[in-house]
DNA sequence: CTTAGGG
DNA sequence: CCCTAAG
């Protein structure tokens, strides 16, 4: 079930010529200054009735089904979500710095388990209660562990939405004068303005998956389900743009290269969860979370940990309402729609009786999405050789201390995975190396360095290194024209 | 909590 | 990057 997302009108203006990085961040933007404060589901009356849950059976999940949509399992009840839509109100934006709550995430190896022609046509199927106790267990386990993320790889694959049904994409009808020309620019681009006018009827959002207490009110459901959503676009939202139900994913080219000047009924936008790993480089990406991790410590996931403190205003003044009307609240829309955008911690534990959220509390909590990839730069990779020179390569944390103090971002585990990989680049031949060429003077940095922390060879003495850095170096440049 | 390695 | 068995 795909969603049709808040009736995003994004025009866009763009320019032909403009690469389409800038038309993702525009649409990014507007999108982001939409603000859903409430999630209606329509379909929930019809396809999930309540006695659809027999009364030994206490929970519905609610999950994302990726891509390859079987990547799901669900201990109890699942409820297909046929549909719903997200509205949005103005006024109220910073979605991302209003939903910071989101647990119960989960993805199971197998699909299995979720067989939809199974549910009774009313989407709902029971599963093995064993299952759920043995998944908790581990998940504590785990959580405790400081091991956040655990069983959610597969759930925010960046590429799920693939079917971006012709629905979703904009058709230009009411486009202004702008559309106007736009349309002339179909058969020429040319134009004086070189503009093109899209309009954005709303986006697709990844099909979700929920499970909660039979006895939640349908005031939490509809929280859990703007928490699920938020899930998949608070983190950062990106778009993605399809063309022809093909995504685009090379945003470099521009507007008028990929014809979407031209065929804009066949363009589609879909909500990204996570960061595009386009050519960008590590900084922009996540200077937030490192930032505010600390602040974030008992709210959401890591991702949107940032946004919690900027929420806390916002959530105050909506606290009233949330303990004096508890979760109990559904009739009123207003008021469901109030709470809908905040961030409520206790309730949730409640309600999601099956991830009693990570007490624990620490940063990247619950939703444990794989963290964002992020490349090392030339830069980095030189202050780890320089560290792995002199510490050896047993000793990550201090080559974390002594190199990466203050990123946050990389953990020793992340430095030693990074020097196997060097490693290994460096064995390789240039023509199999993908990524950002690290130069090769590094690289022969790292092989020696490699051999010369090796078991065999003399270990360290000390601190400083034996003969190759130390007595040698001299040597070492001039093998390596340095 | 760190290491060290496999996944 | 993640996950974990061992220290």
């Amino acid at each position: 079930m795909d969603t049709n997302g808040a009736e995003v009108q994004t025009d866009a203006v763009e320019k032909p010529s403009e690469d389409l990085t800038a038309v993702k961040s525009r649409v990014n933007h507007r999108v982001l200054n939409k603000s859903y404060n409430s999630v209606h589901l329509p379909f929930y009356s019809d396809h999930v009735p309540s006695a659809c849950f027999p009364s030994h059976r206490n929970n519905v999940k609610i999950g994302i089904r990726d891509d390859d949509e079987n990547s799901y399992s669900f201990n109890h009840h699942i409820t297909k979500m046929r549909a719903f839509r997200l509205h949005s109100r103005a006024g109220c934006r910073r979605i991302r710095k209003i939903f910071t709550t989101t647990k119960h995430w989960k993805s199971a190896p197998k699909l299995k388990d979720y067989d939809p022609s199974n549910n009774t046509g009313l989407g709902v199927k029971s599963f093995d209660h064993n299952r759920k106790s043995i998944y908790m267990r581990k998940r504590c386990q785990a959580e405790s562990a400081s091991k956040r993320r655990k069983l959610f790889h597969h759930s925010l694959k960046p590429d799920y939405v693939q079917e971006t049904s012709s629905e979703s994409i904009s058709n230009l009808p009411k486009a202004k004068a702008v559309t106007s020309s736009f349309i002339n620019h179909k058969s020429s681009f040319q134009s004086k303005d070189g503009h093109v006018t899209l309009s954005i009827k709303s986006f697709n959002v990844p099909e979700l998956y929920i499970e909660m207490p039979e006895t939640s009110t349908v005031g939490s459901l509809k929280r859990t389900v703007m928490e699920a959503v938020t899930a998949i676009l608070g983190g950062e939202l990106h778009v993605g743009v399809l063309l022809q139900g093909k995504k685009i994913r090379d945003d470099s080219i521009t507007l008028q290269q990929t014809g979407i000047s031209l065929n804009s009924d066949t363009l589609g936008f879909m909500l990204e969860p996570s960061f595009p790993q386009d050519s960008q480089k590590e900084p922009p990406l996540l200077p937030p979370y490192d930032n505010h991790e600390p602040l974030s410590s008992s709210l959401s996931s890591p991702i949107m940990n940032l946004d919690c403190s900027v929420d806390h205003p916002l959530a105050t003044s909506l606290d009233k309402i949330e303990n004096t009307q508890e979760s109990k609240i559904v009739s009123a829309e207003e008021t469901v729609d109030i709470k809908a955008i905040v961030p409520v911690e206790p309730l949730n534990a409640e309600a999601l009786s099956i991830v009693p959220l990570n007490h624990k509390a620490s940063k990247r909590s619950e939703l444990s999405q794989r963290r964002t990839r992020r490349p090392f730069s030339v830069s980095e990779v030189e202050a780890l050789v320089e560290a792995v020179e002199t510490l050896g390569t047993g000793r990550w944390r201090d080559v974390k201390n002594r190199a990466f103090d203050d990123a946050n971002h990389r953990t020793y585990v992340d430095l030693k995975d990074k020097w196997k990989t060097l490693v290994h680049t460096a064995s390789i031949s240039p023509q199999q190396r993908r990524g950002e060429p690290v130069p090769q003077d590094l690289l022969d940095r790292v092989l020696a360095a490699h051999s010369m922390w090796s078991p065999h060879q003399s270990k360290p003495h000390g601190k400083q290194q034996t003969e190759p850095i130390q007595t040698p170096p001299v040597k070492v440049c001039l093998e390596f024209e340095r």
